[in-house]
RNA sequence: GCCGAGGUGGCGGAAUGGCAGACGCGUCGGUCUCAAAAACCGAUGAGGGCAACCUCGUGCGGGUUCGACUCCCGCUCUCGGCACCA
């Protein structure tokens, strides 16, 4: 075997030597006491499934880019990783691998998981590591867990739930799509009526939207689907009497009290509480039947606006507080019990539920908005749209706005009904009957009823044994914390979505054994200035997250009201036209990558391939070009005479061109990998390698203007490539100690001066053109046709902003101005 | 149905209202080689011209502008989210 020249570019040589320079030399640790600014670089903590793909790296690459780039900026950085440990998967897993507890499963697959992460030159603060599978840090959780018990914010309520019955435990309302459990999207999932824990976040439902606008910095799409997610709805409460019955009444909700006079039936939910009370004796067994139906009926079908609306009436009648009509009381599938108040007025002529119901049961329509335009008794489908009020007594005339507002003024002035707002976004259900969690610490004694868990005495352990805590004994048998007599235990545990809403906050004081996190620290290091993960979080992680923050915020332990800044949705990687994964038999890993081109080549692939929030389609012919970019910025830097000056038809090499280029690759490659705009970063610095190699082909000399080119090459493919940069800088040195730039911490100034310098040029060219232009069409001499050009304001300021194409259309004007 | 994002070469994709197609892949030609691969050099939107150059080109139709991939109006297709929320 040859050996190989000494100056080639190996990765697999000086790849394992710079992870192992990094680690010894702690570059990414995090110093709470440092004076540089904070910033606090955060990727979304994965579930440790063991099949990393370069899909999961691509996220973790960004984050890197920007941790290396804010630290050669002199930033103190933060670029911590943890473990989304819990959960389900790994009781899968476990139960598929026969005897492989959890536990274990779960640990060995972080090992895998940290040594991909290691070989791809990814670097964070592992001191503050985080596994929420961990007792130090579900005890924490636990912890939490009482602190929103305390606040009135964890509560225990019989409801009707979201069951997946192959998962066997409940779901939150976030965690079902279209009425599908969202880890089985072949599985429906069933309503059972059970009593659960529940968070509070509907208190919060107000704050969590207005504060949407101070994250102008997060992708739009996610802020649309945070906002539809918790429905606001503004209308008005009223209280309908139920005739015959004094003193009973039914409150509707309506976003229209404008259409009070219109309402010609009501309908409640068939789990409304009054139904049986309304329902006369002849309409009894229908109504019974029909709710039984109903309840039966599963959500998927019930849900479905494609199905036609069914109702049955119950024979009682309401009262219009309003007109004193008398209007009969159906019940119908499609007034929703976990919606408003349960029961609804309707009013067909506009609605268009209403509507259809009104038309298949022939119940009268009474238009009461007609629509701005004129042209009213269309009554072939509802008008929703606002109008003048018609048929509406004393109100008739005024415009739906106005009669909005009137209508409520009544209503309130006559203590019949008031002003409401309505969201959709419903309580977080946080119990699960799943083994792998945090235990909810709470005991159930026969005397004092629900008893937390003295906080010293958490953490509540998960047994050893992996077996149902229900059916565990030993777990559940206990004392009551205030009595002392016999208890059960809570065997549900939280779902893991619970976890994962304060671990951004742990990784300020990941030992803390007093407390879940140092408040002052967390006040230090929050709020996140960048986070990078996936959309599915959209909505489920990032709401309960911003619900955290806020209840931490009114505790006193924090002083942000949002965790996350800048919100950065990363593309999947795809193959085959199929996201990536290990399962699905497409999947591309990390060390398969680094074995075969290097780390470095990897990591710029995966920038370069598309823009950061696109998915993109995996395709290794791309990594070549990838890999010829390395080799030649090698030679460029370490071997430039070997590049040979060709003859020819080549243009000479001019300095200023390479000055200039080395000032606006400065500029670009900055903005970009701050704009997370990789993709062109890597373009513009590929830019630079090319203009290099021209000015040595055209014969250019190796003097300063040189060198600085080289310089800023290397210090601005550190962050995507930052072996070879490291390595190459090293090189250049004199040969004493190990040089490392992100030790050094320098990154290169923008020289404005020099950027502009040639566009002057190009001004200088075009008013040469402009003069010519003007002495043709006015006979003055060049020398005033000149001046009259660069003498015009506008001229300047266009100068002045280097845009030389409006100069161009300035001075196309000036001629126009010229007779 | 409602909300949101988007449509640019053979492909991935660039373009604060100012030379459309940067950068890369692929393809073609060349150097090197007995040959091939690799590497390196050159060409590469379409049509026309020996050439300098010319014409047409960013889903479709209008508009604003000296100038439109970019802004406005209408349409169309694709992709994502929500979907009886009163």
């Amino acid at each position: 075997m040859s050996t190989a020249p000494r100056n080639r570019y190996v990765p697999q040589e000086i790849e394992p030597k710079w992870q192992r320079i990094w680690a010894d030399r702690g570059v990414m640790k995090a110093s709470d006491k440092s004076s540089k600014p904070k910033y606090y670089d955060l990727v979304m903590y994965p579930y440790p499934s063991g099949d990393m793909t370069v899909g999961h790296a691509r996220n973790y690459v960004m984050g890197d880019v920007l941790a290396r780039m804010k630290r050669m900026q002199g930033f103190e950085v933060l670029h911590p990783f943890g473990w989304d440990a819990f959960g389900l998967p790994a009781e899968n897993a476990a139960m598929k691998r026969g005897g492989v507890h959890p536990k274990e499963w779960t640990l060995t697959n972080i090992v895998k998981f940290t040594r991909e992460l290691k070989m791809l030159g990814i670097l964070y603060d592992w001191d503050r590591e985080v596994t929420s599978c961990m007792p130090d840090y579900y005890r924490w959780t636990q912890w939490l867990f009482l602190l929103f018990y305390e606040r009135g914010l964890a509560y225990r309520a019989m409801s009707p739930v979201n069951w997946c019955p192959v998962d066997k435990t409940v779901l939150a309302n976030e965690q079902v799509i279209n009425g599908r459990c969202w880890r089985h999207l072949d599985v429906e999932v069933e309503k059972r009526d059970l009593e659960q824990w529940f968070f509070k976040i509907t208190d919060y439902a107000d704050r969590l939207l207005n504060d949407m606008q101070l994250l102008d910095k997060w992708p739009h799409k996610v802020r649309v689907m945070q906002t539809n997610w918790i429905g606001r709805s503004e209308g008005a409460e009223v209280d309908f009497a139920v005739a015959g019955h004094q003193g009973e009444s039914i409150r509707i909700f309506t976003t229209r009290p404008d259409t009070l006079f219109g309402a010609t039936f009501m309908v409640l939910a068939p789990e409304h509480p009054l139904v049986e009370k309304v329902t006369t004796d002849s309409h009894r067994a229908r109504i019974r039947e029909y709710v039984a139906k109903a309840r039966k009926a599963t959500e998927i079908d019930r849900m479905s606006t494609e199905r036609e609306k069914t109702g049955v009436p119950t024979g009682g009648f309401a009262i219009n507080p309003l007109n004193g009509e008398k209007i009969p009381i159906w019940v119908a599938e499609y007034v929703l019990m976990t919606y408003g108040t349960g029961a609804i007025m309707a009013v067909p002529a506009h609605d268009e539920r209403d509507f259809d119901f009104a038309r298949k049961y022939n119940l009268p329509i009474r238009e009461v908005i007609a629509p701005a335009g004129g042209a009213g008794d269309d009554l072939s489908a509802a008008y929703v749209g606002p109008g003048v009020m018609v048929n509406s007594g004393q109100f008739d005339g005024l415009d739906s706005k106005t009669g909005f507002d009137r209508i409520c003024a009544w209503l309130e002035e006559k203590g019949v009904g008031k002003r409401a707002v309505k969201y959709r976004l419903r309580d977080w259900l946080v119990s699960r009957q799943r083994y792998w969690g945090a235990p909810i610490p709470v005991v159930y004694c026969e005397v004092d009823g629900i008893v937390p868990v003295p906080k010293d005495k958490l953490p509540v352990l998960l047994p050893e044994e992996y077996k149902p805590l229900a059916e565990n004994p030993e777990f559940w048998r206990t004392t009551c914390p205030k009595c002392g007599r016999e208890a059960r235990r809570e065997t549900d545990t939280m779902d893991t979505f619970v976890d994962s809403s304060w671990y951004f906050l742990r990784y300020a004081s990941p030992h803390d054994e007093k407390e879940p996190f140092d408040p002052e620290l967390a006040n230090q290091w929050m709020p996140v200035d960048q986070y990078t993960g996936g959309v599915e979080h959209a909505i489920l992680h990032l709401l309960y997250s911003r619900f955290f923050t806020k209840v931490l915020f009114d505790a006193g332990m924090l002083k942000v009201t949002e965790p996350f800044m800048r919100l950065f949705n990363q593309g999947m990687v795809k193959r085959f036209g199929q996201v990536m994964s290990k399962s699905a038999g497409n999947g591309v890993s990390p060390d398969e990558l680094v074995e075969k081109q290097g780390a470095d080549a990897g990591r710029i692939y995966e920038l370069f391939i598309g823009p950061p929030e696109e998915d993109v389609e995996w395709n290794d012919a791309g990594l070549n070009g990838v890999v010829k970019f390395l080799h030649r910025v090698w030679r460029l830097v370490l071997e430039p005479e070997s590049i040979e000056v060709s003859g020819g038809a080549r243009a000479a090499a001019d300095p200023a061109v390479l000055r200039r280029k080395v000032a606006q690759t400065v500029k670009n490659v900055t903005d970009d990998y701050d704009g997370l705009r990789f993709n062109t970063a890597v373009a513009y610095l590929m830019e630079l390698a090319n203009t290099m190699q021209d000015y040595l082909q055209g014969g250019g000399a190796r003097d300063a203007v040189w060198d600085s080119a080289v310089q800023t090459l290397v210090k601005l493919l550190n962050p995507i490539g930052p072996h070879v940069s490291e390595e190459m800088w090293e090189r250049l040195g004199d040969g004493g100690p190990t040089r490392s730039l992100l030790a050094d911490a320098s990154w290169p100034e923008f020289d404005a001066a020099a950027a502009a310098e040639p566009q002057m040029t190009l001004v200088v060219q075009v008013a040469g053109k402009v003069r010519d232009r003007l002495t043709a069409a006015t006979g003055l001499s060049e020398e005033q046709a000149l001046a009259l050009a660069l003498a015009s304001e506008r001229v300047r300021a266009a100068l002045n902003g280097g845009r030389p194409s409006k100069v161009i259309y300035v001075q196309d004007k000036l001629i126009n101005l010229v007779p």
